[in-house]
DNA sequence: ACCTGAACACCGTTCAAGT
DNA sequence: ACCTGAACACCGTTCAAGT
């Protein structure tokens, strides 16, 4: 029964932590400042203090979920061997299982809105992200297994049939096998293609 | 100067219109049922008889976007030959250039607040431009053009990365080349892979 | 059938003032 | 520095009442 202090403690890392447990259980659209000072028992303009904004405490969480999409992404990627193959398809399913965990999240993360200021540093989370997929690329374009031509140009190839797929999924348009098998189709078709043979 | 009549004529349509506009001009974020009203220069409930809640007329906008998308598509499709290359390629641009110039709208149209009632007529009009895609593999495999196997898995593997490429260039991700040369490199690889040779 | 007027319960944001 | 209290200008939605 100890009275709330003055203080929170840590205002600001807990709004995010109760925002994005809001996005994830009830959508971006449920997503209010005031309510969340209240459930964190603060006055309706205390969250100001750490994000001007609402839009500022979006970004915010688009930037966690950059960190976090690129840390399991990463993680996936050395779970596995070296060849371009097991690495794509690990990654590819880090990417699916992260974006419907986080349907929400990625909607907020590949949103337009990002703010001239705050895209600085969501911007930086963005850049590691691309890089990282560059480096799958440029590696497997290293071991012969990728097709000679400019990184970003090749990279693009692999990475808009994923983005499309999730985007897809989490969008909700009924796919194939909903869930992974569809997947490995798509996986397979960066590889080879949809020619015959 | 004549006097405003009591009925608008047809409220629903301007009300459809003027939002779509707004939507392009300064984003969703900035829709507002209330605005829509003044500058429509009727009651702030009025816009309630026609659309029952604002979800509903997100879901009728996105529902024209893919009735506009499908014609776009189709009138694409026709203006080439026969060949598979030819109509992708028609297509994937014609699905960039509608992408690009309503960014927000295709954010509606794919985004999953689809609310299960008017989801009917919205499911239907999605499901049309679903169609049509199933309808360019299937004319590519009997042409022989695109690999055997269950259409609406090629399929998806045909149009993930197009869709993909959509959503990056639409979420400002910064794409080779911005505009259509990079979309030209998805199209080459949606065809023969990302394999060397 | 279509719309108005007024009300209700919310918002985000600002700002003086408190601790 | 961090937060409160109160205010301002908005929202979406509802509902009796008007035409």
């Amino acid at each position: 029964m100890t009275k709330r202090p003055y203080h929170h403690g840590d205002l600001r890392a807990a709004l995010l932590e109760r925002a994005e447990r809001t996005l994830r259980e009830r959508g971006s659209g449920a997503l209010s400042l005031r309510e969340l000072a209240r459930d964190l028992g603060v006055s309706p303009a205390a969250p100001s203090r750490h994000f001007k904004t609402k839009q500022a405490l979006l970004d915010a969480l688009a930037l966690t979920g950059f960190e976090r999409l690129v840390e399991a992404l990463a993680a996936a990627r050395d779970r596995v061997g070296p060849t371009f193959a097991e690495r794509l398809a690990a990654m590819a399913h880090a990417y699916v299982d992260f974006s419907l965990a986080n349907a929400a999240l990625l909607d907020l993360m590949f949103s337009a809105k990002h703010s001239p200021e705050a895209s600085e540093a969501l911007g930086e989370a963005a850049h590691r992200w691309i890089e990282q997929s560059l480096e799958l690329v440029r590696t497997g374009q290293e071991r012969g297994e990728v097709r000679e031509g400019p990184l970003e140009h090749v990279a693009l190839t692999v990475f808009a049939p994923l983005h499309g797929y999730v985007g897809l999924a989490v969008s909700g348009v009924p796919l194939p096998e909903t869930g992974e098998r569809g997947l490995d189709d798509v996986v397979a078709s960066i590889v080879r293609g949809c020619r015959p043979d």
